[in-house]
DNA sequence: GCCAACGTTGGC
DNA sequence: GCCAACGTTGGC
């Protein structure tokens, strides 16, 4: 994937981040010390190159829960620490070990996100659907598998308000 | 449970 | 480098 380097003021980006709640939800994310945790577990070159390359302190993701009843925008979070190796990728009793991944050469990265704002009404999958607006979202794509996808800052905004919450400052 | 859409692997 | 087989994701 072509990366381009951006300017250190380089106005915030917008993700959306998949998760299955039956392995990690927005509610273990707001249960972590300082409602923040490291994304561990992506093993996919593309999502890879975006946590080690692109995705930036400052931020935004909104948390997706997907294979889930029911799928839906949950809430948002703010990237903290910008890509640094995956560990999890290097122990052998890890369910995302990697043998070919080593601590001096790490195929997998990972970044830390901490929780802003749990929305009030979670947003499904269904309204997100209904809503033209949304329509370009790559999570709503049949056979879109990436779990990391940028989202346009109208996109966001969009969610907020079918969220019927005010966009963090 | 089904299956489409991918991504990865390995034989050639 | 091609591509068939296989495994995974994840909506339906």
């Amino acid at each position: 994937m072509a990366t381009k380097k951006k300017p250190a003021h380089a106005a915030r980006q917008y993700w959306l981040f998949k998760s299955e709640p039956e392995s990690y939800s927005i509610a273990d994310l707001a249960c972590e010390p300082n409602k923040t945790t490291f994304w561990d577990g992506v093993r996919n070159y593309q999502a890879r190159n975006l946590l080690r390359d692109t995705i930036k302190r400052g931020d935004r993701v909104l948390f997706y829960h997907s294979n889930a009843e029911p799928m839906a925008i949950v809430g948002t979070a703010e990237v903290v620490q910008t890509g640094y190796p995956d560990h999890t990728a290097f122990d052998p009793h890890d369910h995302h070990f990697d043998p070919k991944s080593k601590p001096d050469q790490p195929t997998w990265f990972m970044i830390d996100v901490k929780l802003l704002q749990v929305f009030p009404k979670q947003v499904t999958r269904e309204e997100l659907k209904a809503c033209s607006a949304l329509s370009d979202m790559m999570v709503l794509r049949r056979g879109a598998r990436l779990s990391i996808q940028p989202v346009t800052s109208a996109e966001w905004q969009v969610v907020h308000r079918l969220a019927g919450v005010k966009d963090k400052p």
